[in-house]
DNA sequence: CGGATTCTTGAGGTACCTCAAGTGCGGTGG
DNA sequence: CCACCGCACTTGAGGTACCTCAAGAATCCG
């Protein structure tokens, strides 16, 4: 776990955008779409999406983008870069609950429920597409569909959450950090940031620790177990699986099911 | 956490309601209505959810209400009984993701991705309410005020498993049950179950031990140690809350909010 | 009343933790 | 271009919180 984490560290300023807004590009043109992994738009909801959306904005390495209590004016959906979700648990532990990539939805805890349950920072400078939360409820009532897909994205929340209970919960630590790599490079698989079996990746050993409830030291010593074993190298925001299978076994699990998503 | 489950034991046979379905009841005069945390309907929302109900289903306590892997052909409210959310991880171990009491929704998950990710099986006889699934989208589509609710319910479900995931990845173990007791019992509160500061409910210390991620050994000697400090009194299916600052301070939490919140 | 759960307690082992002291590396400034 | 600084990573040593195994007591249920 994160020891000393200073409670007000420079990396937990307000997220201050870098800098005057993007220009408002044409979501018809908008480079998600590119990913076959996303679902379609009706020519209906498009035009709908592209009034919700205010800005386009980019945030620093670093910076908090929505944090934990806090209510956030607007809904986010990430454009580009890494950002990591993540709890504080009084006296500098921090547990992590997932990372967001691009084309996920940050925010809309607040837009339910008035304050975020978590704070959301960005790992990397993280592209943002701005959206209005006050036309929520215009989008619920003209956009069935797009109202579906907030659903969608909410329940495969809970969903990805109750995996990670179980890896927290139920398994030894050269599990955990199997099944965490498997469900990483699989996440960042279908973003379209893998090449062959390596992956880029700005996510420290403490992140890691922190995501499945393990000492960074702990976490680095199983790292090495693992390296020793043949089955992943890890190098400094660069991971590459060497044994799948081993992995899969480590982790207790079948295989990762694909699945077109939605996006907003 | 529970070890030796036996694989196909005799509380994991498939859900097979008690007996004929009951009559069906008046969503108007519908129990839960009475309940003045869950929000009201209007009046055509009233008459939608009536035709959205199939049946009235009673199942007995130790039955599987949806399992984990397969696809349900409904939804359902639970009206009445507990029941326990949870997943297997190989080898008998189970971890619980949380509990379901009157007033909420299960199968949602099988609603929108086809099949569950998680199993739902009945502490106590439960009642259910079921809706028929097919009519999903025409729910989306003529009444956006309860199709934001599910987004709510959905998006809920995930704040709780967040802050379950901090509490079994940065805790101690005191800590950790004094969480677990405080939720369940604010839960129970809430749904109207709780007289002044006991509780009547059908938890075993093996669920409390698969919802923390402990064994069932270390739990039952946590339980007696927080007894042994007066802050708790656990009698078989009955806990008591003796000192619920004490119990606050080792969970690590302020306070618990209240809001009105959705039901179907 | 007998059998099956559930709870309780003790004893001993170990997986993970904390503390501590490096090493390596990438960025920055002289 | 090198020297330095800070952060991320690495490794060892020793402690402890939690685990497993085991056996018995209490309670429930038919």
């Amino acid at each position: 776990m994160t020891r000393n984490h200073p409670p007000a560290s420079s990396n937990n300023k307000p997220a201050r955008p870098r800098g005057r807004d993007l220009p408002h590009t044409q979501c018809a043109r908008c480079p998600l779409r590119a990913n076959p992994n996303l679902r379609k738009f009706s020519a209906a909801e498009l035009e709908f999406v592209q009034r919700f959306k205010i800005a386009e904005i980019e945030v620093q390495a670093g910076r908090v983008i929505l944090r934990d209590g806090e209510r956030a004016p607007h809904l986010y959906t990430v454009l580009d870069g890494w950002a990591i979700r993540y709890k504080f648990a009084g006296e500098g532990r921090r547990q992590v609950l997932n990372f967001a990539l691009k084309g996920d939805l940050i925010g809309l805890q607040s837009a339910l429920f008035d304050k975020m349950h978590q704070t959301v920072e960005a790992l990397t400078d993280v592209r943002l597409c701005v959206f209005d939360r006050k036309r929520m409820f215009e989008l619920y009532r003209e956009h069935p569909g797009l109202a579906y897909d907030l659903t969608w994205l909410a329940a495969q929340e809970k969903t990805i959450l109750g995996e990670h209970l179980v890896n927290i919960g139920q398994r030894p630590a050269i599990g955990r950090l199997a099944y965490i790599i498997l469900f990483l490079f699989d996440r960042a698989r279908r973003a379209g940031l893998t090449s062959s079996n390596t992956l880029e990746m700005p996510i420290t050993q403490e992140d890691l620790a922190d995501a499945m409830g393990l000492s960074i030291v702990h976490t680095n010593k199983t790292l090495r177990r693992m390296h020793a074993l043949g089955l992943i190298e890890w190098r400094r925001n660069r991971l590459t699986i060497l044994d799948i299978e081993q992995l899969s076994h480590l982790a207790e699990i079948e295989s990762v099911t694909a699945q077109q998503r939605p996006f907003i």
